[in-house]
DNA sequence: ATTATAAATGAATAAATATTCATTTATATT
DNA sequence: AATATAAATGAATATTTATTCATTTATAAT
């Protein structure tokens, strides 16, 4: 319970933004090895006894931060859609929403990957996909029912629609590449990995 | 520099792969926030002190077992597999080799998984992918060559046809879905979603 | 200006963890 | 059987890391 007093000090919101910022930056840059309160508190340049103000301990830190941050982002991816809109301007909207977001917050992607394989895992997942499957739900059976796409489960949907996308954002923001250099992804690849995606998934 | 002597007392083989065995399954249950030297040596009802008779530290600890996993397992996935033959025939052995084997090894596949969401990475990723890169470079070349396909990069290649199947598996793997029940894949539903694949792909 | 309140802190403590060490044990060779 | 060698160990030690605490500081209201 937060009782609020009249005259109290407030808490220093950019404070509270830049705890927010470095326990992103520090987790994808260390990885959960090398991630400590310690650490955070020097990043931010502030005492660690304030991180046990904003929160009860590391495991709180970490999970509400990855809680706000699933829901920022898949807000984002949300934006500007309508599930009503036909199969390929709908796919193409959540192309071109997933892909901004992921690459104009390349951090906050990683963050979420990294929380994605550890044992927040289940708590952040529930929070994200409760969040996107009402919209995505509903364009998928308008889609099947308009005879756009076949049935299929959701899951596959999910799967066909944007695993090939998330695993090219990932490639591109690590720098890395089944080939020797960095894979760069530019629009125009993008986009022709979008037409392959509508081939598939199109009656 | 390992000197062998002529009386010595033997590296007890069954101890080496109960530690390479009890790691990974560690490491999956409580990821990097949980897996500990001592905890581990306690799982294997061993003394700490031998895991560095095996292994420098943590971190080599790690690294070699990932590195040993990733080789057996992408040997597996390549196993049968000759690049050339043709488009739709490849790439339905690498999906019923990949689906096998990961099915077969779960913790394996949640344990490489991990680390490619770690600051191990990078060297298990080289590791892996360089040992995927030879055959699967030529396999699609040939396609490309053929006219079965149209020509693409190795890592939009990869995306396309790859990227849905792993996040099937690792659906399935995790009991997880984006609707509510635990996600099955079933054989049927393995060889439907190969179908949207292959026509994404197929000319 | 004074006061009340919570924010913020630096330094400490407590707990957990990686790593080492002095011995003991098993085994291959003689 | 005796010996040499490395394996294996249990109990420490050293280090790192989470968490707390006694004070100080800033701010909103009077």
């Amino acid at each position: 319970m937060l009782l609020k007093f009249t005259d109290m000090r407030g808490r220093d919101l950019n404070k509270v933004d830049l705890v927010k910022l470095n326990a992103m930056e520090l987790l994808v840059r260390t990885g959960f090895e090398g991630f400590t309160m310690n650490k955070l508190a020097k990043e931010c340049k502030i005492s660690v006894a304030t991180l046990y103000i904003y929160y009860k301990d590391k495991d709180d830190l970490i999970l509400q931060i990855g809680m706000e941050e699933g829901k920022r982002m898949s807000d984002i991816m949300l934006e500007n859609f309508d599930p009503e809109v036909s199969f390929e301007e709908g796919l193409r909207q959540q192309w071109k929403n997933r892909a901004k977001c992921m690459l104009e917050n390349p951090v906050s992607a990683r963050f979420l990957e990294l929380l994605r394989s550890s044992s927040y895992q289940e708590q952040i997942f529930n929070c994200i996909a409760g969040n996107f499957k009402p919209t995505l739900g509903k364009f998928m059976h308008n889609a099947i029912n308009r005879g756009e796409i076949n049935p299929m489960s959701l899951d596959v949907y999910w799967s066909v629609a944007f695993a090939p996308l998330y695993n090219l954002i990932r490639f591109h923001n690590e720098k890395r590449s089944i080939a020797g250099q960095a894979f760069v992804l530019t629009d125009k690849v993008l986009w022709e990995t979008f037409g392959l995606v509508l081939k598939a998934l199109r009656k």
